[in-house]
DNA sequence: ACGGGTGCATAACAAACGTTTGGTAGGTAC
DNA sequence: GTACCTACCAAACGTTTGTTATGCACCCGT
């Protein structure tokens, strides 16, 4: 029997956070395993003692990040329809200097990402199940008269992952004008147009013909 | 006088668009000084003879992806309001191929951007300038009628960029999902839906209270 | 036609990279 | 106590990186 087991997986996600340090600094670009290695004070040979390659340190680096954006502080749960749809959303924005770090790595990580198709695949399936979950809440929320019963599900899930996503990016760039309250007030604004549409007060003009 | 004055710009915008090439197949990650000469099939000597050093030449890379964006082709001009916000958006979207590579481009780069202050200075001028412009189109908009005046210019616009910029990501990872026609399909939803709220159900149209 | 400067290739450079190796400390099993 | 296995360090490996130095070929004004 190994003398410490337990010990190996703790110390794997011990080097998956240092690695998470050093992205939030210098990004993929200046991703290093002696970057890794100081950011931990330790040496090159502890991280390929605990990972065969630098491609497979980078790959768990993206699930630890995945990870941690499904185990992060949810901000509710018994919410439904729309507003849990919002609250989704909400988990999404950066909205604090910790889920900006995240989102900051997120961004980064599409460079790579799609460099390589092997992890473009894995990230083109989070984002699928990402939508996914959205659409649990959409059709929710369209049951409920919430949101327009006439849109595909897919659709409105797609259309709200793309506008968390865009504004990720511009908050990433434009802190300042980006704050957290107005990141809250676009995607309210947001919500409020589409659920006003969900009655309908009839829409025979709307003509999607270009 | 130089001999062939004419020829040196000409040769910049050659290695241009070797960096180009490289960044399409490899991104920022695999973008070196080597990996561009054999592109062009010429020496690192040609590089450093026009460049001062490897971050002038991703600069002016940035810059000529810039240019790109701003010198393609223009799907239209005459249009005014609504259509004009619907065809700048469009001109956005990787609908084409030529245009997915660009995009694939901008959405690498935000990963050295982010990493570098002065970098991510230029990346955010840029996108507050396209926001501006789109403003253009949204305030005409709302004259017209066609956008709510309640809503805030500015915020419509950053919306707007917002919901492009998400719609591109996730087109480029999930390039299947997101056919030409959905993508379109998507902006025509989101922009009808926000038309429908223009007149207001409850609201007098044109009506300017605070 | 001929010197001078430009345009570029060739080749070298130190630094940094991912990876491999040899070895030590300390725990567990017998 | 002996044997062994895991965890890890220190150092070196060969390669690739950005940068610099040297030298040849061509075009030009004179």
């Amino acid at each position: 029997m190994p003398p410490a087991r337990g010990d190996h997986d703790a110390r794997r996600r011990d080097v998956s956070e240092a690695v998470w340090r050093v992205l939030v600094t210098r990004g993929f670009g200046g991703l290093t395993l002696r970057a890794v290695a100081a950011e931990m004070d330790a040496s090159t040979g502890l991280l390929t003692h605990y990972f065969p390659n630098k491609r497979a340190l980078l790959r768990t680096a993206l699930e630890i990040l995945a990870q941690r954006s499904e185990d992060r502080p949810r901000r509710t749960a018994p919410a439904e329809g729309l507003a849990a749809l919002r609250t989704a959303l909400l988990d999404v924005l950066p909205l604090t200097p910790e889920s900006a770090a995240a989102n900051r790595i997120w961004v980064s990580s599409w460079d790579v990402a799609l460099a390589d198709p092997e992890l473009a695949a894995e990230h083109a399936e989070r984002y699928r199940r990402s939508r996914e979950r959205l659409s649990g809440h959409v059709a929710a929320a369209q049951r409920r008269g919430e949101l327009p019963a006439t849109a595909a599900t897919a659709d409105l899930a797609a259309a709200a992952q793309g506008f968390a996503l865009g504004l990720v990016v511009q908050s990433l760039f434009a802190p300042a004008e980006f704050p957290a309250e107005r990141q809250i007030a676009l995607l309210d604004d947001w919500l409020t147009t589409w659920r006003n549409a969900a009655p309908g007060p009839a829409d025979p003009p709307a003509a999607g013909s270009g």
